[in-house]
DNA sequence: TATGAATGAGAATTCATTCAT
DNA sequence: TATGAATGAATTCTCATTCAT
């Protein structure tokens, strides 16, 4: 170890960059599988494979650290959620698309539904703080709002639709059908995850949401 | 507390369950506020106003206390839902009553969101190993299932509704409303929680389902 | 229950004795399983099928019943000793039986080591309380006096042997071996606790002792 | 402190195994005096002047840690016994040397006594774990061996001695005397630790050692 | 004599965080 | 930038013991 020469500058910056990734994707992990008041940072040390020490150099503390963890994971879906150019569809297709996408995010991505879980528990005190997180996210509503409106001037959507409560809703029928999957197989005895469950949920959610928004 | 007359054999076993009950709501509580990582058994007792040992004495350990407290509110919320008597109503007017009513009580009953949150997190192993749980929830879904049945003979429902879909639908469709409120109000910007938000979004569920049910 | 009679005095003094002694013999299974400080006063009330406060009413507290245990211990392996009747054999055959009692008694009642065990681990402090304890132990040391002068009398045991020497000996070559037979087994490898083990003990410690004491 | 020069790499690693060793001699005091269930993880951080914490940072827990002092205290006996180079020696005067060995041995390390009832008292359990405590302590018999065959080639030992008997004998006299001293003081009423007992025990062992393995 | 409920002091262990280098 | 050693404050859980009847 002692024999390599030392890094440049820049090489040195790269492996700063590259060690707080580590940590954040390990933090990541451990909040999702543990909550913010179950995680440890002991854990989150050993699944980055670095020192501990570290993770405060970079992060401060747990609250902040979990704060980034928050920011990291809303720039990823929002980012995802932009690529699918929504505006350059057809309304009634970029709704389907946007039903689809949103299910299928939240079944690859359980990380994201239990961090949530955890931010709310908090009060979502650490996006409150989040001055990024406001910015990351409003533009779903605008571009939501876009494609509502537009539908109605087609003529293939009903009016007065609140582009926000449609999100909620979208979100709301994949989030809780997955986030609590566990207690719903626990309670009612029924698998809820094999594929045959997950694409009858993806239709009725389909259903729902376009035989609400469609004129007939 | 002198001047109370000694209580008979009866009274004297009701305060073991007194004491049992009192731990319960305050442990509930603690749960709801902190998740199940972030909850104290210091100020669980503190908040039943009993001695900490009280609870080992009669729950075991912490996890058996969260299971015990989880068994409680999906007990009651059943009990709830039990005296709505929906299968005395027609089929429209009970589907309605139960998405107001499910609203109503995640709205009066915040503890529940955040309990079932914190059950989901750990991958409901608190209620896997309740056979209580089970016992109490499944009557729901069969009550569902025959509201369907009934409006679909009428002909005011259409045919092949999951009664489990629906029910995950109009759960759901509160759930995430009131469980996010506190991100989707940062995020957005947007106080959700105003009276008049309330009605709005309870107006909006209410069309969502009944419109998916319904024949038109 | 209630509808039993009243026990009449005698009677309920014989289940007094008899509570006490289901107590005790609990209290020394548990002793002798986990030492003083290991023992739990709750297990002890279970392995009794009795109120714990009871063990407090009898015996006021744990070291108390401690002592109280080594005490009733004491007792019974003198007096099986005493019922060896060693004054009426003759002095070689007392020696052997007493070896081989000894034996025999440390074999069949390993909790007599345990306890012995950790009684000496505190000093032996419960013990030196007890007046109970030396009346019953001194008179095995003047009956091996006895036949030790017998022995040399006859001209069959050499002089000048201190019973006590000779009495820690034929202990000490017992209980080393059966109190540490897991130490021992774990360090050479070797099973102590086989029949065959047993014998072949057995027969040195008869060689050792009375090679020491005999004449030849 | 502050004048201390800065220690180079090497001392600064020895910081580590120094606090270990301060732990490993702390917590060896502290079990010895009180037993495994006895002991307390605070008085052994206190007799160290460390950290509570450290204990755990190195040794896990309680448990573990009892099992390093167990494995700390049979590799010194045994260092001890190794440069008394017994096989250099006559066969009469090895054997006669390992008696008084073990004697004093004993004697300078009435703590060896404690923690070796301990281990036995948790049926060796911790030691059954410990390979290295196997390695350490066969050599010991394979020794005692050859002195016995050379004894017997010599024609100055009698045949046939098993060396584990022989080794267990030894240890048990002395053993036992000393282990149980304040017991058999307390129920003999006689001080066993007076210089003069304690040689009088010392050729009273040699005796019945030697009675035992010389032919005569 | 007997019991279930209740308690305070303490015990092992955990955890986020900081020190020193 | 990176690390192993060290810590104080909690935190869960335990235990002998007492209360009230």
């Amino acid at each position: 170890m002692s024999h390599t020469p030392p890094p440049i500058a820049e090489e040195r910056l790269r492996d700063a960059d590259r060690s707080q990734n580590t940590i954040l994707n390990a933090a990541r992990d451990e909040f999702a599988e543990h909550g913010l008041g179950g995680a440890r940072m002991d854990r989150i040390a050993t699944r980055a494979g670095l020192n501990k020490r570290l993770i405060y150099y970079y992060f401060e503390d747990k609250e902040k650290l979990f704060q980034a963890v928050l920011e990291q994971v809303y720039r990823h879906i929002r980012e995802e959620e932009h690529k699918l150019n929504l505006l350059h569809l057809k309304p009634e297709t970029a709704l389907r698309r946007l039903v689809e996408f949103t299910w299928n995010y939240y079944l690859e991505h359980p990380e994201f539904l239990t961090l949530l879980n955890s931010a709310n528990l908090h009060r979502a005190r650490h996006l409150a703080q989040s001055q990024r997180a406001r910015q990351l996210n409003s533009p779903l509503i605008a571009t939501l709002g876009e494609i509502l409106e537009r539908g109605r001037a087609e003529g293939t959507f009903r009016g007065g639709i609140d582009p926000l409560q449609l999100y909620v809703s979208i979100a709301g029928l994949s989030y809780f059908y997955l986030s609590n999957n566990h207690t719903l197989s626990a309670i009612f005895g029924r698998d809820l995850m094999t594929p045959k469950a997950h694409s009858e949920r993806l239709s009725h959610m389909c259903e729902v949401i376009l035989g609400y928004v469609l004129m007939n």
